[in-house]
DNA sequence: GCTCTCCGTCTACATTGTAGGCCCTATGGG
DNA sequence: CCCATAGGGCCTACAATGTAGACGGAGAGC
């Protein structure tokens, strides 16, 4: 099978707030989880998108579910990551992880 | 001196390499290390293209020296951080690493 | 002079990033 | 009923980044 695509930062955050979601990794909570742990704003386009580009590449999968929350049980489209998602966030990551091998001096420990 | 711009993942990778190279970071010396730690083939125009407009935004400041190398002793352009580059790099991972955070079990140890 | 290698620039196009508006379905008051 | 509101998702449009490859000049060595 073919090769993982290599992902953009924002891809790359945006798979990994779909991981700390879990369960309920759906559009909105994602968002929220992403913007929460970040600390940075991303509007609901953005996230859509990304997603949907991340789904058309095999790095995630949605299903429509009818959701839990206390009103409104109508469907949501839940999000999760496929193995090739997971490798290539792995990929993604180690490689940054390998360059950042050796600067601890230069950046000192990131908070 | 407003807010830090957002990098992508590239211009990280070449901040990155930037600080690695050091005293000696020139067009072809950043590309190299570049590919060598990474792994990742990066074609000269990706790495001057990506260096320039790294100066524009401020992170980066290049200048004419002599080279110094055993033949051709003509000036090349050597790169270093800003103090706004190392600001926001430094920023850049820690938004990774914030995000990260939580995910070991998920992802397991980046080699 | 001619060719080769080194270094840098430029153009051009693909992929990602980002914001905002549109739309539907429920619900709950008036 | 009818309207306002809220939650979710989709779409458009445009800006910024990623990426490759061709072009060009300036010494080195033949």
């Amino acid at each position: 099978m073919g090769k993982l695509p290599s992902l953009g930062e924002f891809e790359v955050i945006v798979l990994m707030a779909v991981l700390h979601v879990g369960d309920e990794a759906f559009g909105s909570a994602i968002r929220d989880d992403l913007e929460a742990r970040s600390g940075r704003p991303a509007s609901r386009g953005a996230v859509y998108i990304t997603l949907d580009r991340l789904e058309e590449k095999g790095l995630l999968r949605s299903t429509l579910r009818d959701g839990t929350s206390a009103r409104g049980l109508r469907p949501r489209r839940y999000f999760t990551l496929t193995p090739d998602g997971t490798a290539a966030l792995r990929s993604s990551l180690t490689l940054v992880a390998r360059m950042h091998r050796g600067l601890e001096g230069a950046l000192g420990k990131l908070a």
